[in-house]
DNA sequence: CGCGCGTTTGATGGTATTCAACATTTGTGG
DNA sequence: CCACAAATGTTGAATACCATCAAACGCGCG
């Protein structure tokens, strides 16, 4: 009574190199579920109870600290496993995670997450890939916290999602699912005003163009050469 | 022919459950180093030929940027594995290693990394756990660079730094190795000048003794108060 | 004992936050 | 379908925080 076709995983490197029935074996124990823009995923601070696979949309990862304050950790995009709190020896999740948009999700029991890692090599390995990855970028963000202003830090920041995300427009590459001022904001440890002074500036020179939950990148090299502090500030 | 004693890595939590003579096999492998202060264990970008085993000493990991300017990610105490850039998949450092006092490390040629781990899986699950723990390690950093002022994450980074390797001194909890304001500054984002005149200031309200490359601090919950900002400026 | 590195401290300025008010877009319900 | 509320974005002004510039100090090592 497998009702989620092999075809959804099979290319995905976690499950690479599984043969149909352990995909089916995967999928018979996984729980699909839609979860509409704005729903919450997990929450922070909940048990882990189980861990997700992102197969539609984009989510954002939230850590909120004691006094209310925000900051997005990372979006997830399709194909990325998300809640691998179990993978960090934790029992509750470090974060929330929010649909950016609609999206599509399976879901495994928390308990799974040791037997997959045992019984698959491909999947314990790549998500060790995955969480290393995650510490290199994490560390990248302290240095770039630490050394550069904010007007580089959110051009850098830009320019990461549209690699991550970008779609090509008419105008450029456009990032693919509503982001705010707000949202740029905690991703760069700034406040939605400074975002909104610069998106303007930017938008004036012609570097982007911008709207409600919008943002385009007209000119990549140039926004490029302002997160390397290579422009002149004029 | 093995002239280093099991007992130097018997208890650590990455050669638990292992047998003597596979110990004895690792060591045989290991090459012990004398590593002088100031002096680099490893170096950012180079080819990463080894991992290594602090037993003795403190070493500071440090990111250099593109323009020159340093960030420390963290000090390593004795008994912590570093240069574990093989358990991320790569094949530089991604930053340098440099003694912080004189120090002692067990170096193992970088393709007995895969070996290890999957010969001796409290190896791999140890490391995997490191590796885990540090990822929400950078990840509360970001969240602290983002929201926190500088005054916060100094008080926080000495209260870390006193927790990792404080002795209990007549005055209090002294950290245990040579530590200046340029490396305060180093691992908080800011500039030496803005430490010294934090300290300066604490130490006028007693709550931490400092002088040349050395920091006590004498009234953790006050100064843990301040790092959480439930104290008054006045 | 003198030199050098680490530290201290004052003065100044710039970057970015904060406060405030307003504009624009979206969505909703009558 | 329009009116209105809510959410998002813009922009100006005042302020705060911290970096930068500059100079001097003092501890500790050779």
């Amino acid at each position: 009574m497998s009702h989620l076709d092999r075809s959804l995983i099979a290319g995905l490197p976690q499950f690479q190199g599984m043969e149909p029935h352990d995909l089916d074996y995967v999928l018979m124990n996984a729980r699909s579920q839609l979860v509409a823009k704005d729903a919450v995923v997990f929450e922070q601070e909940a048990e882990a109870h189980s861990f997700f696979l992102l197969l539609d949309g984009h989510v954002r990862v939230v850590k909120t600290t004691a006094d209310g304050q925000q900051v997005i950790v990372r979006y997830i995009s399709a194909g990325e496993l998300l809640g691998i709190a179990h993978a960090l020896g934790r029992t509750t999740y470090p974060a929330s995670a929010i649909a950016a948009v609609d999206c599509v999700v399976l879901a495994w029991p928390g308990r799974l997450w040791a037997e997959f890692s045992e019984r698959y090599p491909a999947f314990g390995a790549s998500t060790y890939r995955t969480v290393g990855a995650r510490l290199q970028e994490a560390h990248t963000r302290v240095v770039e916290m630490s050394t550069q202003q904010v007007e580089q830090r959110v051009a850098h920041v830009l320019l990461r999602l549209a690699k991550q995300t970008g779609k090509k427009s008419e105008d450029g590459i456009l990032i693919d699912f509503p982001i705010s001022r707000q949202n740029i904001a905690e991703m760069t440890g700034t406040t939605l005003h400074t975002v909104s002074r610069l998106l303007s500036l930017w938008e004036t020179r012609g570097l982007v163009r911008s709207g409600r939950q919008k943002v385009t990148i007209v000119q990549p090299q140039r926004l490029f050469m302002l997160a390397e502090g290579r422009l002149p500030k004029e």
